[in-house]
DNA sequence: CTTCCAATGTTAACGTTGTCAACATAATTC
DNA sequence: GAATTATGTTGACAACGTTAACATTGGAAG
């Protein structure tokens, strides 16, 4: 069983003919590519010359180059995952709680645009074609439900299906967090993260809860 | 002046050298590319093939193969903005018509996603350098705005700057729109546009107007 | 009407890409 | 230690985006 290499292979350019990490080394220089200039440079072939091994060598690990991606795609998922849950650490109250998930989920998109991209956009056509991928990113949503879950036990949230109302808090911050990474929102282009977004994540979600309604009628 | 050409070539092979009218039809050809196979399949030889003209042919009317792709998302802006305004007529109270906009919006995401994608996603990174596009692209969210407007004057949407009330109306739609179109709310995956989509818009657009709140405190 | 030019189209080529087949070497298992 | 499996390499193929050099056309100017 012991799957354990001898991961430290220090820094010497004593590369032997097996890599001994290939797999993880592709997917953090597909990142890096990804980061640098879009998932539409992203080359195989580069991400191998980034890996320092030849331009078939990913076909040992990646069935295609949208495998690769899949990858990736999975990576941001577990990262996303986990600073949501981290976020709600620090809050005590439901309502807090809540609202923190969605600072969070606003401040991974702004802070991983391409990431975030990834994870949701199409160059993974058919995610359940991956299923770790499927799994990773199903596990990021339950913790919206739970939050809401709890809201309506600590009587902050009304009655209703959780499941339902999580589907309108989750459009309401996936919708920002969209415009805001594909810069369409004015005045919020150039930093992308920052205190003027968590601001403004706030207020949304301030809306979302209070509602738009005039309340004196 | 007089720039129309003999637009009528009825349909003999008389194909001369020019084609008359290869611009539109890349744009079409590209268009139902982008349909059938999604963006990333988009080839500029394949909607010259389309299009009965050479290889080279589209250079002349575009500068690059992202040029092609903004040309067709300015169409989708132009489509958008026009179901979009179609869709107040119908209403008669501000109420109603906001409401209206936001099924309108998430009625053309679920009924042409891949355009939606287009217009909304990373395939031209840099929007402002296609005038026309960002111009198309700002049209659409003025009518957004107006609506909230509206609501506010006839009383039923409380005070506010009506920009950052429309940021959070928009979010919510083109939340719930990126969701649906990347198949990522559970049910709504297959038929995509219908009524059983619709109720969801309204229900999460009531979310909004009426807020998650408890109100009984 | 002729002449000429700008617009529009074609062919051929270059470098790059995703992917596969055939082969080489290392690691693991018996 | 031999054999099998995992992992990496080389070389090739077709397709792609893009450019350069050349061809044809339609319309404006004379």
């Amino acid at each position: 069983m012991a799957k354990a290499k001898k991961a430290a292979k220090s820094k010497g350019k004593s590369r032997s003919y097996h890599h001994g990490n290939l797999r993880d080394a592709l997917v953090q220089g597909a990142l890096a590519t990804i980061r640098e200039k879009g998932v539409q440079h992203l080359t195989l072939r580069e991400a191998a010359r980034r890996a320092g091994v030849s331009q078939a060598a990913p076909y040992r690990h990646f069935d295609s180059k949208e495998a690769l991606i899949a990858a990736v795609a999975e990576d941001g998922f577990r990262a996303f995952a986990k600073e949501m849950e981290e976020s709600t650490q620090k809050a005590m109250d439901p309502k807090t709680r809540l609202q923190e998930l969605g600072v969070a989920y606003v401040r991974f998109a702004t802070k991983h645009p391409d990431q975030f991209r990834v994870m949701f956009g199409p160059d993974v056509p058919d995610k359940s074609k991956y299923s770790p991928l499927a799994e990773a990113s199903q596990a990021s949503f339950s913790p919206l439900v739970l939050a809401i879950q709890e809201c309506q036990r600590a009587g902050v949230v009304r009655e209703g299906d959780p499941l339902e109302l999580a589907v309108s808090a989750w459009s309401l911050v996936h919708g920002l967090a969209s415009l805001l990474v594909d810069a369409r929102i004015e005045g919020h282009q150039h930093p992308g993260v920052g205190p003027r977004t968590e601001m403004l994540t706030r207020r949304v979600a301030m809306d979302l809860f209070e509602g738009l309604k005039k309340q004196s009628n």
